[in-house]
DNA sequence: GCCGTTTTCGGCCCGACTGTTTTCAGTCG
């Protein structure tokens, strides 16, 4: 873990602390903003140990978090966390992570029947203790005990690329509903987040009940946890384990994946009037609609999933009134009354968003922008499609170029090719270049970043080749100083177009490198390297923080399937998304170019390594 | 505990649902 999330964890502790303890919530949620704050930042925060001035720019950082930080840095520790241990045992913010006991009744578990763990609050529901804490009724009780069972089922959030088709599947069925006249995904889900925590469908009806009794009906459902005029939670199953490709991993990919077995779908339903301030609510950030609130407020305004209406003394809240709302059909006219452009979904983060202005919106890399494919394997190492095939493909799917980037030679169970091999794969791509029309196949290679650093080819080897994506698959436990290093050396290769997959991360699963990003994007810049997001919702790597870091520091980004099989060509749209998510524009990536400016770019970085 | 286009002090987003109550506290997003 990296300093900066682990600091992170350390200050979101001291949060769920002081709620516990019942200190002022503002200062426990002060806590957990600047938690978020580091988590967010890609650079180390141990460089701020010695620049107080520097942290209280941070916003959401004051004088007394700042203390914090470095005490956290030089010292490893935060005192106030520790003494807030003393008091509370360290157990109770397990028991708060149970879904549907907050602070209030973690306080009340704990002082009132000794509740110090997990296993404590089993044993009082088994012996049925738990009843005499004040506002616990058996309803609660068979409820807590429910989300302790799915707590163990599941490892939490669930992947994108396994949340997003059953939304679809849902959206879809709600659409045929009788009476239903729109139908939306909102979420985490829409934002394009890496993981989800449950889906959220929206629909615009004037028949709730029936909308809500079809959805609590559909046949995955296992549990309806609410079902109410307007909003219906249920869990539902999912097919299975995550079927994860294994296709010749060749680390910890092809151990068995934690099963996520189930997951929370809620539906909300709103009449059609109001269909987009509840799109927008819905769809949060909770973050991003605290800020699109204060700013409704300063406008005289106030914001709810209603509407936006003119701001009054009266306490009740305005649409039970019968006021008629300043904005409420599309989320447009909404963020066009806020003196905003229309925030498209993945930048709604509290992440500087707030600062576009309608003259200048966001333009934003599209799914239709992509017209090459950098990245791919063929029967040769561990795809699925010979050279052909693959070609065929990506010819389908309109694009200009596709690289065939089979495994290097260490990765034995990848069928990573020997230096023979790869020459014979050479002239094997040559010839398929000059049998298929219509697309330019480049002869590549996915070449393993040994541990120190070094490439797993000859440079001679390499020369051959039009193009090169480096990355690393061994050693991903290394250090941070160490990631760094070994990845820099890559970046600077002069042979290296593509940094592939920078952390190896696996989402939920394996945490990889934790490299200096930064550092990382600023040799990229200067090298004319092109970072890339591995588009495979098990990767989405680099993250979107890593995305806007080294648009930042001025590097271009490479958005790759890293196709293995035909259907990988369909995770296009998660790495499109991280990309937007990271600010990205057509412009800066490799991905969307022309033919000629693309060819031209990975021709011209051989021209200057030669001359170097 | 942070912050300032009404504020260096006094604010800090808003509503639905559940379950336990008998008018509302707690949790969630």
């Amino acid at each position: 873990m990296s300093t900066n999330q682990r600091l992170a964890e350390q200050l979101s502790e001291i949060a769920k602390l002081l709620e516990v303890t019942g200190a002022n919530s503002f200062r426990a949620n002060a806590n957990s903003r600047a938690a978020r704050a580091i988590e967010d930042m890609t650079e180390d925060i141990a460089t701020y140990a010695d620049d107080r001035e520097a942290l209280l720019e941070i916003d959401g950082i004051g004088a007394k978090i700042a203390d914090k930080i470095i005490e956290f840095i030089k010292t490893g520790k935060i005192e106030e966390r520790e003494q807030l241990l003393r008091e509370v045992p360290a157990g109770v913010l397990e028991v708060l992570r149970t879904p549907g006991v907050g602070p209030k009744t973690a306080r009340a578990l704990w002082q009132g029947k000794g509740v110090e763990s997990i296993a404590d609050l089993k044993r009082i529901i088994d012996d049925g203790s738990i009843l005499e804490v004040p506002r616990m009724g058996k309803k609660t009780v068979e409820n807590i005990k429910k989300a302790l069972e799915f707590a163990e089922a599941s490892g939490g959030r669930t992947p994108l690329g396994v949340a997003a088709p059953l939304a679809v599947e849902f959206a879809e069925r709600m659409q045929k509903v009788k009476g239903v006249e729109r139908v939306g995904v909102a979420g985490s889900l829409r934002r394009g987040r890496d993981t989800i925590g449950d889906i959220d469908i929206l629909v615009a009806t004037k028949d709730g009940e029936t909308a809500g009794e079809a959805f609590r009906s559909m046949p995955e459902v296992m549990q309806v946890l609410a079902a109410g005029a307007t909003k219906s939670s249920v869990r539902v199953s999912l097919e299975g384990p995550i079927k994860a490709e294994t296709r010749g991993k060749s680390d910890e990919e092809t151990k068995a994946p934690p099963a996520v077995a189930t997951m929370q779908v809620d539906l909300r339903v709103v009449a059609p009037e109001s269909f987009g301030a509840a799109l927008l609510y819905f769809t949060g950030s909770k973050e991003h609609n605290i800020r699109l609130r204060e700013r409704a407020l300063k406008r005289e305004l106030t914001l709810n999933e209603y509407g936006l209406f003119p701001l009054d003394d009266e306490k009740s809240p305005p649409q039970s009134r019968g006021v008629k709302p300043v904005a409420a059909a599309t989320e447009e006219e909404i963020y066009e009354k806020l003196e905003l452009p229309w925030i498209p979904p993945e930048l709604r983060e509290d992440r500087g968003e707030m600062d576009l202005t309608p003259e200048d919106p966001p333009a934003l890399i599209t799914l239709e922008d992509i017209r090459a494919e950098l990245h791919a394997h063929t029967t040769a190492s561990d795809g699925a499609m010979s050279i052909e095939e693959l070609a065929r493909a990506a010819k389908e799917l309109g694009f200009h170029t596709i690289a065939v980037t089979d495994h290097s030679k260490s990765q034995t169970i990848a069928n990573g090719l020997s230096k023979d091999r790869l020459l014979k794969h050479i002239d094997a791509i040559r010839e398929a270049d000059e049998t298929v029309k219509g697309i330019r196949i480049l002869a590549g290679s996915e070449v393993d970043i040994l541990a120190d650093g070094k490439l797993d080819y000859d440079d001679a080897t390499l020369e051959k080749l039009d193009i090169v994506v480096a990355s690393p698959h061994w050693a991903l436990k290394q250090d941070p100083k160490a990631a760094t290093e070994r990845l820099l050396r890559a970046v600077r290769h002069p042979l290296v177009h593509i940094l592939g997959h920078a952390t190896g991360r696996l989402v939920g699963r394996r945490e990889g490198l934790a490299p200096d990003i930064g550092a990382i994007a600023e040799a990229a810049a200067e090298c004319g390297t092109a970072l890339e997001i591995n588009a495979h919702w098990m990767r989405l790597d680099l993250r979107d923080i890593h995305v806007r870091t080294a648009l930042e520091a001025g590097a271009t980004i490479a958005i790759n399937c890293d196709v293995h099989g035909m259907g990988d060509f369909d995770n296009l749209r998660y790495g499109v998304t991280t990309g937007r998510r990271g600010w990205l524009t057509a412009d800066r990536c490799v991905n969307s170019w022309s033919a000629k400016k693309l060819h031209g770019w990975l021709k011209s970085k051989r021209e200057s390594a030669s001359t170097a």
